[in-house]
DNA sequence: CCATAATGAATGAATGATCATTCATTTGTT
DNA sequence: AACAAATGAATGATCATTCATTCATTATGG
């Protein structure tokens, strides 16, 4: 058992740089969903972690280099969970397919306060390049591997396999929209009723 | 002609009431799109419309109200042109739809600023329950509208007439998720990208 | 038709509150 | 003892709000 488990009672505990990184990441999620990204202080984000407020400098330099840290956090967490199932290999495209709508309304992932974080950057990124990147790139990446699998599902569809890219970006949007449908409006039937859109938007193409 | 344009170089005209919040609006909307809901200052908005700050105070008593203001604009604005299309007596329901995808990406109301604003205030409505209510109850209006067209014109469909809610609920979304990507990614081709996809969408549920 | 008083729109310096950042000090770990 | 992590009071910058003052417009009386 390493060393900073043993004592937990201790007011003070040293923890390694990347466990205190996480540890205001989360806290910054929290206070960003709670009061969104214009109103959050340093001292909301301490408070939620319960430390000092000198921390950030130590472990992030400056608020701005925490926020943009904690975006890239959701993103690649994202990320890490949709690579999973591209790199499995018992699935046929189908199931992959049908895994990865699963999978962006599973509440691992997409709770509302991921969601409120997520598009509060979204909300910024017109004004800060730094975002912009981050989420464009993201987006990016995930459209480069759903085109792929659209292209693979569509190969022998006459109708529909020279639209690829079309369909890529609608689906994209489609699942980007229903997102917002649920920070909007959230009621308890929202969530699988934005599956049950996004997979019916599916079947329609595989007819 | 009115007094008050008879003499433009005069430093300080006294405007009717409606004028100055317009224009107090449109500035708000210039600074939220260029610098973001976050950074806006008073003094960034009083010097974008040429007055002084203590005129926020005089027209919306705080910076919040402006704000608020600032984002019924926005949503009325839409809603005005939507309802235009709607009232409009010479159009067929399929063409309706068409017009309206068409004013969905048209530079009259969706250019990127209108769009920087929208979602800088979507980005907040965790946190602020007072925008939350403005746009969920805007996005309700225009679903309603949205379905009684699909309602109609899916009413021959047997297939897919009892999806008409879960249709609109999708059309709906990829709407708010393409212009998100415009947002995101303002490339000259993406609004036209937009504009297929989304009449791609609708095409493929009318065969 | 002019002079001037009354009105209220607009100004912007001053105020006080909030907040990110700094860093000397404290405390835990090696 | 030496080092590094963590603290939090102090600092200075930024910002929304206030309101006494200025000024354009309108109303009034001669």
């Amino acid at each position: 058992m390493p060393k900073h488990f043993q004592n937990t009672t201790r007011k003070r505990r040293a923890l390694p740089k990347a466990e205190r990184r996480n540890q205001l990441i989360k806290a910054t999620i929290k206070c960003i969903a709670k009061k969104g990204l214009a109103a959050t202080t340093m001292a909301d984000i301490t408070n939620e972690a319960d430390l000092s407020v000198g921390i950030v400098n130590l472990h992030f330099k400056t608020k701005e280099l925490l926020l943009i840290e904690t975006l890239r956090f959701i993103a690649d967490e994202y990320k890490e969970g949709f690579d999973q199932i591209f790199a499995s290999n018992n699935m046929q495209d189908l199931e992959k397919l049908k895994a990865i709508i699963d999978y962006d309304f599973s509440p691992r992932i997409i709770n509302r306060n991921k969601l409120a974080v997520w598009f509060a950057f979204l909300g910024e990124v017109k004004a800060r390049p730094i975002y912009q990147k981050i989420c464009a790139q993201h987006d990016d990446e995930i459209n480069h591997e759903i085109c792929k699998l659209f292209s693979s599902l569509l190969s022998e569809n006459t109708k529909r396999k020279n639209d690829v890219e079309l369909i890529t970006s609608a689906y994209s949007a489609l699942t980007d929209g229903l997102w917002l449908d649920i920070l909007l409006s959230p009621q308890r039937s929202t969530v699988n009723a934005a599956r049950n859109a996004a997979w019916q938007y599916v079947s329609g193409l595989l007819d």
